[in-house]
RNA sequence: GGGGGGUUACCGAAGCGGUCAAACGGGACAGACUGUAAAUCUGUUGGCUAUGCCUUCGCAGGUUCGAAUCCUGCACCCCCCA
């Protein structure tokens, strides 16, 4: 059993504990059970998810029994924390293929068949929705002071702010602080970990446990994991990077980390990848001494891409950016290229278009999408921002004949650095 | 209710009878450079069967050889006085 708790310490993952002196001790004296909690508002995990759904691992690799706990309850209502405006309500049948989905992605990174310390993953609404309404007041809602709650910060910023916040808002501090106690009754759950957003209501769970049932619980934050410039990890103009293959493909989740800025990069290995210290210190330098190389943006792409979506994805990814990124496109078959070229608009034309005069390359760009017009096709030509199969044109009356197909059936066109499309010709 | 100002391309903004598909800035796109970064530099930025043609300056009419520019009506916005 390792010192999980010095390994959190070095990497930065600590921000806040409810028991600083204790834990350490705590930790490495037994194995505990720990809890974090999830957001089933998709059928997918995104990013954000990735970092407590590491941390969990990280408790598992040292011996303690993860629990993970996805908000089907809680997630009704949503979490007044850090949101400026109230969340919509899902239906029970939107909830329960979200959750499917989300247990699928944890069993990448959680092993949910090792014996004693498996993960498990639950629901609260399992147990919430047994609760009448009575029965919650009575036995939980007496056990809150509103005056506690309203100094809490996720409260007090929404009632300052003109959104308000509704009662049912306010009351989800209760939902995941009886989680809690629950956890510890039924699992013995002594130990909930979250973002540091998450403070307020793990400290809540925390009171409910002492009072309740008289319980010495545990809370540990982490950071939030931002970037330098203050915005979330995760997000693009084009939208959150996924942990579903089907969202978000190998190959853009690859390229996403492959992409992050030099300064974020330390955090992203440490906080997110097992890497040892030593390793994770080697990078740092290099980031230094040798830029350009990205060494650690290749190895953070590459560890947190197989975790997810395994060798093959990893695979498969790498091959794609070899292919984005490389040259002329050459001895590939259809189903390679189909596969590399998944995220790529493509459009299916008659072979015959290509027989005879050819099919002229402007008309094929707008038929691709890939130009607007016949005049922007145009200009991009000349301006020389476009390739087939990866190899730049120069002439304006170019025209496709089959020679340009670089398998069976296909002609992939691009314009400018990265932005492709696939002409798949049959009959 | 009375008076004044405005509405221009993706956005901001010039133009106030012909040389206006419309200056300039931003954005976007492409090229060079580079680390698939940032910055910088260059080019492009209504459509087309393309030295020409068509559609666009709030909407609808009108004046004129000719209108984004002048006139009339309508719509919306802003300001001032009640």
């Amino acid at each position: 059993m390792n010192d999980i708790f010095e390994d959190l310490q070095w990497r930065g993952l600590i921000h806040q504990t409810t028991a600083d002196e204790l834990l350490p001790q705590w930790l490495s004296s037994g194995s505990r059970t720990v809890y974090a909690g999830f957001d089933p508002t998709a059928d997918s995990l995104h990013v954000g998810s990735l970092l407590p759904l590491m941390m969990l691992r990280r408790f598992q690799k040292a011996g303690h029994r993860p629990i993970a706990i996805a908000g089907g309850a809680t997630g009704m209502i949503g979490d007044p924390s850090g949101k400026s405006a109230e969340r919509n309500l899902q239906t029970p049948e939107q909830l329960a293929a979200n959750l499917a989905g989300i247990e699928s992605q944890m069993r990448h990174v959680l092993d949910f068949e090792c014996g004693d310390v498996s993960a498990i993953l639950v629901n609260n609404n399992d147990w919430m929705s047994q609760f009448s309404y009575i029965d919650f007041l009575r036995d939980v809602g007496k056990n809150f002071p509103v005056n506690v709650m309203l100094g809490k910060e996720s409260v007090k910023s929404r009632l300052s702010s003109e959104a308000g916040l509704s009662y049912t808002e306010f009351s989800y501090m209760l939902l995941q602080a009886y989680d809690f106690v629950h956890l510890h009754r039924e699992h013995g759950c002594e130990l909930q970990i979250g973002g540091s957003d998450q403070w307020g209501n793990v400290t809540a769970g925390i009171d409910l446990g002492r009072r309740m049932l008289g319980a010495q619980l545990y809370g540990m934050t982490c950071p939030l994991l931002t970037k330098t410039d203050g915005s979330k990890m995760g997000k693009t103009e084009s939208g959150a990077i996924w942990l579903s293959a089907k969202r978000t493909s190998p190959y853009k989740f690859y390229q996403y980390w492959l992409n992050v800025a030099d300064e974020d990069t330390g955090t992203c290995l440490r906080f997110l990848t097992e890497l040892e210290r030593s390793e994770i210190e080697a990078l740092d330098e290099s980031r230094v001494s040798a830029p350009q190389e990205r060494a650690s943006q290749r190895k953070l792409a590459e560890e947190l891409t197989r975790l997810i979506h395994g060798p093959a994805g990893l695979a498969s990814a790498l091959q794609a950016t070899e292919i984005f990124f490389g040259a002329e496109i050459e001895n590939l078959d259809d189903r390679q290229l189909i596969d590399i070229f998944a995220d790529v608009p493509s459009c299916e034309l008659p072979a015959a278009e290509l027989t005879g005069e050819g099919l002229g390359l402007m008309d094929a760009l707008v038929k691709s999408g890939l130009m607007k017009s016949n005049g922007e096709a145009r200009r991009a030509i000349k301006q020389g921002g476009i390739y087939i199969n990866n190899r730049r044109v120069g002439e304006i009356d170019r025209r496709l004949t089959p020679a340009d197909l670089t398998s069976e059936t296909v002609v992939v066109l691009r314009s400018g650095k990265k932005k492709y499309a696939l002409l798949r010709f049959s009959n």
